[in-house]
DNA sequence: GCATGTTGGGATAGCGCTATCATACCGGAT
DNA sequence: ATCCGGTATGATAGCGCTATCCCAACATGC
């Protein structure tokens, strides 16, 4: 008990004896078998993260960044990923929430009925990552990330005011976040008086360069002088910026492109993309900094804490 | 211990009680609590793969083909990413190697010696991922993959075929399986009688577009006529082809570009990138499959098992 | 008829930790 | 000298499974 004790620094072991077992822990080569630990304990140093996708740098920036925090505060990370699918979403707590995870770091809000229940029986500590709660009064719930309606208001505006008129908005995908983010974009054109839903161009495809390329394609054919094109995802603005390259289009005199993530290759396209930044890598450490508090019973500062964004104005608009 | 056994499908119980055994667990929603399995069985049903990175497509094909299959058959991924670093990965082992994972999946072969006396003493069952092992006899490891330096050969050559003679070199990172495809390229020139050190340019940093750019800066300044550029990896390639758009130089004809690995924005650029596809998600099913012949003890058919791979041709050559 | 499997089911004893309660010890108040 | 509360250490009993041995029942071959 002693030696458990000293190597968890929990409860009081005399200074002497502690360093003496972890000195002889060490010569030893005596590593805790965790098995054994999650059984006495009924829980585990995991963290289970579920993530739609793992090809796409916001969640992997994500990832890294809660992996270090974590990994730190010896917890290791359990990635899960949904491929946008609320069934593979339960079927993955199914599958993982038996391993008592210590605790959980999912995206947004939408998850099936079943998932839901499977939660809430497993009471584990759950921070919820990308989407603010737009209930703030949800006091259970925790959630770090910005205001993803707010955003799509952001990128729409500075359009507007740079006297573009006709401005479409092209949406893969359509998860909630792309859905609170067009939700934006409404919003703003509607202010302008400048709605119109035949502006709006939705697929539910996955993003991608090939789709953002058929997508300026649909936007081209509405013809009604679209000066600007607002993609909810840079995947989709590179592509039509490729896209544009290979018509002839000049951009952003002909029409203006603009995403949203500001992924790494968005600067170095031609013209270079005009986006809004989102702080992955903020969003991921302090969502596991927030959840490390709730593992240790910590108080959490804020249980739904914003990060913002901003726009990032570069040629193509 | 009939429970047990029905509910694992080990040693014969009777069909009737099987049958009867899992329709009660069903009911009740009963779940074998995997600490306790992993403590009494003394392995876990994890499997550790280790990549250099997340941020690169390549490593997550890998991930999710391994994934599906290895999900399958009921067992989940324990995800440590190394940073193409040989203390980061022995840290990782360090922390994941007490969980008993039931196999590993490893990138190529490069460790510390701290890393290998790891693997060794826990002899856990490992396949190698995305480099073969030169020594084909060595019949203890497993791996999957194809011949990088074949590879490197395999993209020089046509390039010579085509009449390019200033082919340079352009690598990032400097893993092994870049100065692999490196020594493809260097001797493909040599046969040619075309060899010239001066036209490698290679750089430690990280691959990306930005460093790309860069790199064909360099080339650019080696002067000399260079008339192709071969990067290791497409990430790089997409860069330069950005650059070379914004530089207003023409690809092909002014200078040739030419990737390796065909990512999915390869074939999107202005103009679509030549590149050597590699068989990623076939290597991660095909590693797993082999993972668990070896976890069943089941004969393996092939211990080194070349999934090869093939040049596209776009017309950025 | 008996030794010799073979097969399905069960009893027993851990796996290596931690929760919990008990105890020893110490200083200070009575 | 006794009592008492607080603190450091220790004894005990599981956590929920599976490895292993055991046994009953029945089949097989000579």
């Amino acid at each position: 008990m002693t030696v458990s004790r000293a190597l968890r620094g929990e409860r009081r072991v005399a200074a002497a004896l502690a360093d003496k077992v972890r000195e002889v822990a060490l010569r030893l080569g005596y590593v805790p078998d965790p098995a054994a630990r999650a059984l006495a304990s009924q829980k585990s140093n995991q963290v289970l993260v579920i993530v739609p996708l793992l090809s796409n740098t916001l969640f992997v920036d994500l990832i890294e960044a809660a992996h270090k925090v974590l990994f730190a505060a010896g917890y290791h990370l359990l990635i899960g990923v949904s491929h946008y699918s609320a069934a593979e979403e339960e079927q993955l707590l199914r599958a993982y929430l038996p391993m008592r995870p210590a605790g959980l770091m999912l995206t947004g809000y939408e998850r099936s009925a079943g998932s839901a229940q499977l939660l809430a029986a497993s009471g584990t500590a759950c921070v919820h990552l990308m989407e603010l709660h737009p209930d703030s009064a949800a006091a259970r719930l925790h959630s770090v990330g910005f205001s993803q309606l707010d955003a799509g208001a952001a990128m729409t505006e500075p359009l507007l005011a740079r006297g573009y008129r006709r401005i479409a908005f092209c949406g893969a995908q359509l998860d909630a976040r792309v859905m609170q983010r067009l939700q934006g974009y409404r919003q703003a054109l509607q202010q302008a008086g400048l709605a119109d839903p035949g502006l709006e161009i939705l697929s539910p495809e996955r993003s991608s360069l090939a789709l953002g390329a058929q997508l300026l394609d649909q936007v081209l054919q509405l013809g009604g002088g679209v000066d600007a094109v607002f993609f909810c995802n840079d995947d989709l603005a590179q592509g039509a910026l490729l896209a544009a390259n290979r018509l002839g289009l000049a951009v952003p005199t002909q029409i203006a492109i603009a995403g949203f993530n500001d992924l790494p290759g968005s600067a170095q396209m031609v013209p270079p993309l005009t986006t809004i930044h989102t702080p992955r890598s903020a969003i991921g450490a302090e969502a596991a900094t927030m959840l490390l508090q709730l593992l240790q019973d910590q108080p959490v500062a804020q249980n739904r804490l914003d990060l913002g964004y901003h726009l990032v104005r570069r040629a193509s608009t």
